[in-house]
Order: structure tokens, then C-alpha cells, then sequence
DNA sequence: AATGAATGAGCTTTCATTCAT
DNA sequence: AATGAATGAAAGCTCATTCAT
């Protein structure tokens, strides 16, 4: 009776028992992007990311094969969160300028609200990127962004508000740059200049430079000497 | 007189004497500078730093008082490595706009040749800059930093060709960021877009590109609307 | 079916397993009970316990969190073995002479046949007493022996045998003194005095002497003067 | 002219120059005294030593030939005091029963002021007297602790008021571990039964108490049965 | 599908001591 | 007679991982 009790449960919670699962998978991921992004990976301890979960230690060797295997789906899941950050879509419609200073925005605050994203990018690139196993989906995300760009681009140069000698990739690189050293770099440049980066006024400073910078990069102008 | 040939000697061997513990010292900083930019903090190892180097790895703790204190050194002699950069003083006999293309360029050039400190500051960023004690040193570097470029910019201003209304540090910044970026960000950034940031081409490009804008950023034009 | 017997055996291994976990426990608290009475807390070696072990010097943190916590342990430990002295409720029956006189000899023989816990406290009394955490549990097994004491002082005392102006903790400590020192300092009088103190000779007489000398005390008389 | 009054000097101080090293010694013995008191002789550090003295460490192994010849000597040194207990040698002319009243007062205090040597000797007691090298001086030292007891007892049975039929050794003995235990544990006696042992009032009741029960042992009486 | 118990390997650090004059 | 610099050996401890169901 017990068992029957048991069975028919299961096939009721079978569902649920899965989204427990996945639940279960969600938290240790939220757990270990954290810990991951303050400690790094070697810094990163299996144990405190285990006691910080409702699992045990044992679970994330059950879901993810091991520490390695964790960073990886935390990396992974970082870089996929940006997709979500859909409002980009919007962009084909505005005008390109409208559009340039809105794409800047998006990723300046982005970078701004995601420190976590920039710390664990920083930790891969400490390892020499060597565990960014699944790219293409990583590619993917990005090169959504440089048909943003691109597009942008396109626009802007055909009603002659912007030059046609500039690659997107490296635009964005610049943009990128700026708006994710803000972030990256912020306790140091921060220590050694005596600035909270994080002060609102110098926020909306730094998003005024940036935008201003990179319109005046893309302006059309006769050629120099 | 067994005395007298011993102590003479002493005074020769002196100074080669205190020069091998210094060279031991350096040796160690050299040798651990590699692997704690490759490794980060937690990651490296105090015996694989001992092993390549010809001390000991109980001298490490004789001269730095354990693996944090190295690390510590390592990163303040990687800042203080900046002071070397002689060349910034030649700046100042320059016309403003050349005086900042060189600046530019000195800055992108030390990164490019320097990836181990770029990563060093990484690391120290991921440790929220929690071990830069012997801040007023670095503090002193950059200060030089910011004084030689408020110099460029207030002859600029003067000479009507830069524009008055920019804070120093964040023009640094904004050079900074994109020097930076290229170097930190290498490995990421060339996986996800197919790059390799250390092709000379794209170096050269990013170097005139970063220059070019930097410039644009800095001219002189009627207020916008 | 084989789940079914595998969870036979489970249930039939269920206690031996959990026997097996606290019979290694208690493997390693008697090899350190050993260890930190002939070494001390700092003389001791977690290595030298181990390999005395059936276990791993790995399961002595497993079990005890260090060192510290082993020594812990085993000190809480030996208090507590005492309380094991149950003939001590016999006592309450006797006479009160006679059960005083009993009294004393378990304590001295108490004593004498652990020599380890008599060590033990002296360590803990070097490293003045910081690590009785537990002392709830040791006062109270210390404050039965008191309560025991008291009840026959008490009854002494009505059968007019006793005197009244004694306080039983300041008794019990000077019967403790001579059992306790006899023992503890066993190496350094028999050197001093060239007496071998385990011999059972003295052993014999020193039992009378303290007998004979808390009986005189306890005995009423006139006040002197 | 420096030269000579430094030779000058040197010549006047030479007597001073070895009671320098004399005094170093002294130095160093106070100090490794009050650790080896504390921590025992595995928890003293060498280092720690060293710090606190006003030599070098090197200076440990140039007197003492390490940290067991350094720990030998604090031992004896530590024994050898009680030699300047001289008031002693006055006993001799007192009554008996009010000898044997001051002695054990002598013994009573000098415990209570001296509970480094308590310690000593129980941390010489945990490693079973394995370090009582120079043997004889200290056995000198306590032989002339007997004679005097046995010159008290001697005197006091021929007076008719102090039984004969006791070891002097054995009086020693109890007289001893009364004194000794209250100052050897008082920690853990003090935290088991919540008494404060160093209060001036307890010592004094244990003081009087000790007396009076070391009077009631001695006192002659009718045999009993 | 899920897990509590156990562990080998290797980590950082400390220690008393000796080297070399 | 005196000493600053150096060090081998071993200590306590931590880590990610696997065992055994």
C-alpha cells in the first residue's frame, strides 16, 4: 500500500521531480557563479559552493562531473544569459545614430549590472580561455550582436552619417573595452586613482564619454593630410 | 694573517655575497611572476615556483613570508616596472597632439609587451585589489601617469586643439580601457570571433584605430546640438 | 529482487557500518589518548597517531577537525571515563568512616592505574586549561563525586564523627592532591629521591598515609587554644 | 684615535665583556623560563625565544648547544633557586611544632610565588624526567630539604609530640603535593569546581587548612584498634 | 536518480638547526 | 667570542574526488 501510495505519487511528481532536478542543477549553478566569480577557479572551493546550495557536495559531481565540469556550465550559462537581453532587437528600427548610442547603452549597462559575467570572463582569460568547450553556442550569441552592429553600420554609412572604412568587430571591440574595463578593472584603477567607479555620477559621465567617443569615431570626414 | 687574507676577501666577496641574495630574490619574483600570471593566486603552486627556480622553496618563505607575501612582491614590482618607461619624459618637449599619439602608443605598446602584468592586474582585480598594501608606491607611478598627460592636454587646450571640458583620469582611462582590453581579453575575444589579437596587421590597425579615435575624442568642434 | 537483497544487507550491515565508523574513532581517540599523554598537545605527531591507527591521518580531520580537536576529544574523554566508577554508589550505604576510607582508596587507585589521565590533565594544565569546551560535562561528572562526599561528611558529621567546619571541595582537593601527585610527579620525586613510587610496597604504605591523614583531619576535637 | 679608545675601552670592559655574556645568559634562561613554563618544551619555539631576548637566536645555540641543552639548563636553574630559600636554615633553632608550621608555610609560599617552576616540573613529569641530567645538584638541593625536615621530626618525637613511626620523605611527600597541586592545577581544579584558587582568601584557608591537617598527621596519639 | 561516508594526493607552512665567516 | 644568512626535514592541513550502496 505504501509502494502503490509511492508509485502513484511518482508518476504525479514525475514532472515535478524533474523541474526539482532542474531546480536543483539552477541552484548550484547560481551558487557557484557567484563563488566562481569572487574566487576564480582554483580559488573556487567544491565544498563552500556545496554547503551555499540546498544539495550536497555530491550532487554536483552527479550533475556536472566535477568542479571543471561546474565552471564550465557557470561560463557557459553566463554567456548565454546575454541573449535574453532582447531589447536589442529594437534597434533595426531607430535611426542609426539613435541606434549606435542605444547599442552602447545596452552593453555599458549590462556590463555595469552583470559584474559577475565580467569577473568569470577575466578568470577564463586568466586560464587562456581553455575551457570555453562549448563556442559555437557562445559564437552564436556574439555574432547576433555584430549583425547588430553591422546593420547599424550599414545604415548609418548609406545616409551618409557614418564613415565605411570601420570593421563592426573592431567597433565593438572598442566599445567593449571601455565599458568592460569600467567593470573589470574597477578595484584597481578605483584604489590607485581614488575613485569609486560605481559612483552614479561618474557613471553617467563615463556613458557620456564612451557614446560621444565612439560617435566622433564614426563620423565622415575628409580624409586627414 | 689567515685573518687579515679572510677578512680581505670578505670585503671583496661582500658585495657578491648580498648580490646572490638579491639575485635569489629576484630569481624567485621572476619565476613566480609567470606563474601567478598564468595560474592566478590560488592556482599557482609555491613547490613549482621552488622548482624552477635554484633556491628553495623554503626560501621563499625566508625572503617573502609565504606564498601571499610573494604574490604581493611579484604584483608591486610588476606596477613599479612601469616607473622604467623612461621614454614619457620626452613627452613634454613634444607638440600636444604628437605628445599624445606617443603617449598612446607608449601605453599600447607596453601592453602588447607586457601581458604578464595585464594579468597580474586581472588576477588582483578578480581579488578585489585586497593586496595592494604598498599602495602609495603604485599610487606615485601613475600619478607621474596623469600629470604628464594633464601636462599634453593643457598645452593642447592652449594651443586651441584639444578640447578643454575632459578629466585627465578619464582620458587615461579611456586609453587605458582599450590598450587593456586587447591584451586581457585576448583569448576570449579571439575565440568567440575567430581572432588572433597578436597578428601584427590587427595590432597595427588597433594601434592606429585606438590613436585615431583618441584624437577625434580630444578635438576641438562647435557644441553639439 | 537483488535491490531486495541488497537492502536485506543493508539492513543487517546498517550497524555494523555505523559500529565500524565509531570503532574507528574510538581507535584513534585511544592511540592519541596514548600519544598526547607520553608527548603533550604540541609533542604529539598527527602522523605518528595515525599510523598507529587502523585509519588515515586524512580520517583524524574527518573526525576530530585537527589536531586540536583530537586532543579535544580525548581529554573530554578521559574526564569522562571516571564517571564509569560506579562503585562509587555504594559508598552512601557504608558507615560514614568507612565509606570516607573507601573513598579515598578509589581515588588513589583511581589514580594509580591511569596514569594517562592524571598526564593528560597536567598537560591541560600547562596550556592552562583552554580547552575544556565541553566542561559542563566534566563538572558535572566531578560534581557527583562532590555530591557523594558531601552526603558523607553530612552523615559523619550527625554521628558526630566529623567535624562541621570543613568544606568538602577543599577535602576532596587535598585527597586529590596526594593521589594526583604521587602519580603525576612520579618521575621527577623518584629521581630526586631515588624512590620508585609504582612500587607496591610504597604504594601500600602511601595508601594508609593518606587515609590515616584525612581520618585525624576529619576527626572532632576540642578547639585548640 | 677611535681605534684606541676602543681598545682602551676594551680593556677596562673586558671583566664587564664576560659578565656581558654572563648577563646574555641570564637573559636568555629568564625568557625561555617563562616559555618553556607556558608552552611546555615541544610548544616553546626557538624563534619565540630569541625574539624576546636581547641576543640572537644564534646566541641559544652558541650557550646552550640547541633547544634541549637550553631547556636543561632553565630545569636546573629552576630547581637551584630554591637553594636561596635560606630563611630555611632558621628552622633549626625553632620549636618543633612551630618548625614544622613555618616550613610548610616556606613550602606553601614558595609554590604560590613560583608556579613557573610548578610548571616546569610537571612539563619535566610529561617527558618522565627525561632531561635531569645534572642530577646530583638538584638531588643536593633537596637532600638538605630532608635534613632539615628530619631534624624537625627528630626533635619533635623526642619532645614527646610528634609521632615516630613516619618516613621524612613520605611527610615530605604529602607536605609537597598539597602545596604543589593547588598551584600545578589550579586551571583545571579552578574551572571544574568555579573557584578562583589565586584568591587571597581560599589561599588562606588551604594555607591554614594544610598546616592543621599536616599537625593532626604528626601529632602522637594512642594506637588505634 | 540520488547520496553520506570516506580518502589519496599534495598543499602551505613551520621547525630546530647549521653554514660560513 | 660572536653572528646573520640559509636550510632540510617534516609538520599540520586542505583539496577535489570516489566508494558503496
Amino acid at each position: 500500500m505504501l509502494k502503490k501510495t509511492t508509485k502513484k505519487a511518482a508518476v504525479q511528481e514525475e514532472a515535478p521531480t524533474l523541474r526539482d532536478a532542474e531546480r536543483s542543477m539552477q541552484d548550484i549553478l547560481a551558487v557557484a557563479t557567484e563563488e566562481f566569480a569572487i574566487n576564480g577557479l582554483s580559488g573556487a572551493r567544491v565544498d563552500q559552493i556545496a554547503e551555499r546550495t540546498r544539495t550536497s557536495k555530491r550532487m554536483i559531481y552527479y550533475y556536472f562531473n566535477g568542479k571543471e565540469g561546474l565552471y564550465q556550465a557557470v561560463l557557459e550559462k553566463a554567456y548565454m544569459d546575454i541573449r535574453s537581453q532582447e531589447e536589442r532587437s529594437q534597434l533595426l528600427d531607430m535611426e542609426p545614430l539613435e541606434a549606435m548610442r542605444k547599442l552602447i547603452e545596452l552593453t555599458f549597462d549590462y556590463d555595469e549590472t552583470h559584474p559577475q559575467f565580467i569577473s568569470l570572463v577575466s578568470v577564463e582569460n586568466i586560464h587562456q580561455a581553455k575551457h570555453m568547450k562549448n563556442l559555437q553556442a557562445i559564437k552564436d550569441v556574439n555574432a547576433s550582436i555584430i549583425r547588430t552592429l553591422t546593420s547599424i553600420l550599414e545604415k548609418g554609412r548609406k545616409a551618409g552619417v557614418f564613415r565605411a572604412d570601420l570593421d563592426p568587430v573592431d567597433v565593438h571591440m572598442l566599445i567593449s573595452a571601455f565599458c568592460f574595463f569600467r567593470v573589470s578593472n574597477r578595484h584597481t584603477f578605483g584604489a590607485i586613482f581614488d575613485r569609486d567607479l560605481s559612483d552614479p555620477k561618474l557613471r553617467k559621465r563615463h556613458k557620456k564619454l564612451i557614446i560621444d567617443t565612439i560617435e566622433r569615431m564614426l563620423e565622415v570626414r575628409p580624409k586627414k593630410g
